[in-house]
DNA sequence: ACCTATGTTGATAC
DNA sequence: GGTATCAACATAGG
């Protein structure tokens, strides 16, 4: 569910919302999304302090806080947002409970103004932990270069999806992103990527970078053009070719049978 | 009821 | 080292 459009919305809406006030209590009484932090050292680490900084690469988020201590990092996997007071972003999913009468509210930040930061995550695979390391993924997608796109996307015998799905090599595409990303650029999955010439790897960057600016806008990656199509029956809305679907990277694949054939 | 599917990440095995 | 597979979680739908 979340990809890089997705956490940057739920950023900003840190961002925009939550800065500068002061943390007067904490809920990390959830072992699994707060692991491996035992509960009350999340808690600890954050009264008294205010968010200064709300940060982003890829998928991941962290916030900086007032005073010497960890950064506070948020994740949220497939089901997160991130919510403050009336404020949300991430998941596109509705939400019919406020975040601290939810049952699905697995984190929360409460201010001393009486507002509330909360992480709202149905399926529990986000995360919350001190000093994330996120030095082990990739160049955030929207800020990699021309030349490093081509040196960690060009140099894999990997499948072309599997190698932009991948985040240590670039961080923040998610599964739709890149089905969108490929049927724009008329790219075939299953390609791999050493196959791609400089010209098709810049090219793909452009559309990349294109296609993600405008789920950041949209709202979403669910508003791009070609994700609505992913659907039995569906077919390409350029040439009305039909869809195929695969597994490529290990995740659901549809492309066009057409524009984006590919015979090993 | 039961089985499958799901937008992520990580640990593990080859 | 790179790549593929499965498990972790919880819900929705056929």
């Amino acid at each position: 569910m979340p990809e890089l459009p997705e956490v940057e919305r739920a950023r900003s809406v840190i961002a925009d919302h939550a800065l500068d006030r002061e943390i007067v209590a904490v809920d990390d009484s959830d072992t699994w999304v707060c692991r491996p932090h035992a509960p009350g050292e999340i808690a600890a680490a954050l009264v008294g302090r205010t968010i200064e900084r709300a940060c982003r690469r890829g998928k991941s988020m962290w916030c900086e806080l007032s005073g010497d201590g960890p950064v506070l990092g948020l994740h949220l996997g497939m089901s997160g947002r991130i919510i403050v007071d009336e404020f949300s972003g991430g998941d596109p999913q509705p939400r019919s409970m406020g975040p601290a009468d939810s049952p699905w509210t697995r984190f929360s930040v409460r201010f001393a103004d009486g507002g509330e930061l909360a992480l709202f995550d149905k399926r529990r695979l986000g995360r919350v932990v001190l000093d994330p390391n996120i030095d082990r993924l990739g160049p955030d997608a929207m800020e990699i270069s021309r030349d490093e796109f081509r040196r960690r996307i060009g140099r894999s015998h990997a499948p072309l999806k599997a190698r932009l799905l991948d985040q240590h090599a670039i961080a923040g595409v998610g599964n739709l992103l890149a089905d969108q990303t490929l049927w724009l650029a008329r790219q075939a999955p299953a390609r791999p990527a050493s196959d791609l010439a400089d010209a098709e790897l810049d090219e793909l960057r452009r559309v990349l970078r294109r296609a993600t600016r405008s789920a950041i806008e949209l709202g979403g990656v669910h508003t791009g053009s070609f994700i609505t199509h992913r659907t039995p029956g569906g077919v390409c809305p350029r040439c009305q070719a039909p869809l195929g679907r695969a597994t490529v990277g290990g995740r659901t694949t549809w492309f066009c049978t057409a524009e984006q054939a590919y015979a090993p």
